[in-house]
DNA sequence: AGACCGGCTGCAATCGTTTGCAGCAATCGT
DNA sequence: ACGATTGCTGCAAACGATTGCAGCCGGTCT
């Protein structure tokens, strides 16, 4: 620490690394190194003054260097299809700050509007990600296996993969669907009807299923069913300009989404001039922010969005330690909430007075 | 080609590389590198083996590697603070597709609650991004230096830096608010109101400035102003609640955007019982997609968001070719999107007939 | 025929880390 | 007092590319 340290004249251009570090406080570049490496062996002393010296300088290891030798990265992608659903970006802030906070980068791809994740995934893969997140409805299961090839593990998020051993998050799409013809029928609703989402998306299958399953159930076979073919206001409105015209007229409507609901309460109220709830009860699904607004009060099922962000953190941590995950799949129940689109239950309390039993 | 080429036992858990290339081709690496590189010099015959074959075992050069040895990333983070603003999304998502096919990656960095875009700039840096952008109202100058230390270029996107030479991308704020002056005045308004926005952001100001000014020259100096403190639903209520207890009672609002005025539009409706816009005309600044619904129809400004984001890529490539590029900053005019919100204007026309001068 | 040139390719240094292994001093056990 | 153990540190070989420079080969010019 005497050949030249104290004033050393700030090499002007070049970026600081652990040589220099090395050189300044005359230790070797391994004991950089290790210094910043948590269980790594090192004298508590040697440490902490490299530590000190490293953050008055400004220098942080170079993520580069290091994944190229690591061969990790600690960056997952996530591929983003429809952030104008609002739970898209409610679901990617949250996913966000839950893995920033356990260590990792995020980079976003988002899929524009002729294409489809598969088409984005191989430039996703192209820096080497650890993991792709997929927030989208529509995958092929070919991607799977080009992910494989480059060594990335693919999670979906909100999509059950139907075919297969790969890892997926969602809520219990099903039991949504149960828990929203429960209320309606509670209610005393009678003509029910569902509005699709995406064709063949694992949550406009799910919620259907969990829905009719229960109409049918509770002896209520005769369920109508509209196709929305995206999850989007302007599809609830088409949807529920047809729906309405059909005979009988339904007087409660599940939409496959929050955000199909308001397009289908707008299109009840404006083009039908009926009233909502006190003509047509409409529920949606997801409980976006905007559900919650007073000028919408939309009845809907709560998609249990932290707990599946902790699933899905909580997988990657699994993997990526290499403890071979038992769990492949988190399947959430969220919770219903209900508010001002639907029927009030009815007066006082007669829950037994189910339809086709009268009292 | 003899050796021991044609049926090589893939060798199971590496990942291939340039190496692999090489050997099988017999050639260098050096030219496999080169057969990557948009402008090397390389036979065409040469170059074409190669990338044949390079797909064929899919292989991709390493992006750490090089990386490392160009000291460039093609990475640019993007910090975000309000996603729940639909404003955020959009432009997330325009920024994503616009820098993706321009060759960059981007790195999300979202803002939780408590802190500020200051707090993670840092962490934003860590992986050496060549640019980030800061998609937020609130930042400090001292970012700006410890960005630049880092060999970082911070680009604000819709937020003017009052005091200095760093880049960033506006739109043209001031123009936006004295165009809704003008479309108030025109229709016969006469009780102007503004709900501002996060206190100190240059938009909320920006925006004020541009109303106000307006106001005043036409005649109008008598512009109430209240607070929102933040660009959401809930401050539009707050303050439309205050509001419209003033004395003499507003006619006109126009919010700091979109997502404040639905807010205040409900208020407007739901607490004072009042129509829009036959009691009171409201307008905002955005147009995000919802402004469009029949539901909210709002009156607005239109941010030119494709605009600004041509912009901004342009601005970064620039940049990072390393054309001091002579425009440090874009600011760039909107247009107005006259909906139902407001007032039509006057049967026929009458357009000299200001208020101060009667006919 | 010899000099020169242009087109292509290979050599080897380099980017900034991590990490197994070996070495060394100080402490411990007997 | 001597070997074994412990605690820390340094050496050097990776990781997978890029790129300036030198070399080779065939053709053209004089």
């Amino acid at each position: 620490m005497d050949e030249k340290s104290a004033g050393k004249p700030e090499k002007p251009g070049k970026r600081i690394n652990a040589k220099r570090l090395a050189e300044d406080l005359d230790v070797s570049i391994s004991t950089i190194s290790r210094a910043f490496n948590k269980d790594a062996v090192i004298a508590p002393g040697t440490r902490s003054k490299i530590l000190d010296y490293a953050n008055q300088l400004g220098y942080r290891p170079n993520p580069y260097a290091q994944s190229l030798i690591t061969q990790k990265s600690r960056i997952v992608g996530i591929i983003v299809s429809h952030l104008e659903n609002p739970f898209y970006p409610e679901a990617l802030r949250g996913l966000s700050e839950a893995l920033r906070e356990a260590g990792w980068h995020l980079m976003l791809f988002t899929v524009p509007s002729g294409e489809t994740p598969d088409d984005i995934l191989p430039l996703a893969i192209s820096y080497q990600p650890e993991f792709v997140i997929v927030m989208a409805v529509t995958v092929s299961s070919r991607s799977q296996e080009v992910a494989e090839r480059a060594g990335t593990k693919l999670i979906y998020f909100n999509r059950r993969d139907p075919d297969s051993s790969t890892f997926y998050v969602v809520c219990d799409n099903a039991h949504g669907g149960g828990m929203i013809a429960d209320h309606f029928i509670d209610t005393g609703c009678r003509h029910l009807a569902y509005i699709a989402g995406f064709q063949n998306a694992s949550t406009t299958l799910d919620r259907w299923r969990g829905f009719r399953d229960r109409c049918i159930a509770r002896g209520f076979p005769d369920v109508w069913r509209e196709e929305g073919y995206s999850f989007s206001y302007e599809a609830g409105y088409r949807a529920a300009m047809s729906l309405m015209k059909r005979n009988p007229r339904p007087d409660a409507i599940f939409c496959a989404s929050d955000i199909i609901a308001l397009g289908c309460i707008e299109a009840i109220r404006t083009e039908f001039g009926l009233r909502v709830p006190e003509d047509v009860s409409v529920a949606g699904l997801d409980n976006i922010e905007m559900a919650a607004w007073p000028s919408h009060a939309l009845t809907t099922y709560s998609q249990p969005l932290d707990k599946m962000i902790a699933a899905t953190v909580r997988l990657i941590e699994e993997i990526s330690i290499g403890a071979e995950s038992e769990t492949i799949a988190w399947q959430i129940k969220g919770s219903i909430i209900i508010r001002k689109s639907t029927r009030p239950p009815p007066g006082g309390k007669k829950p037994e007075t189910l339809p086709d039993r009268p009292a």
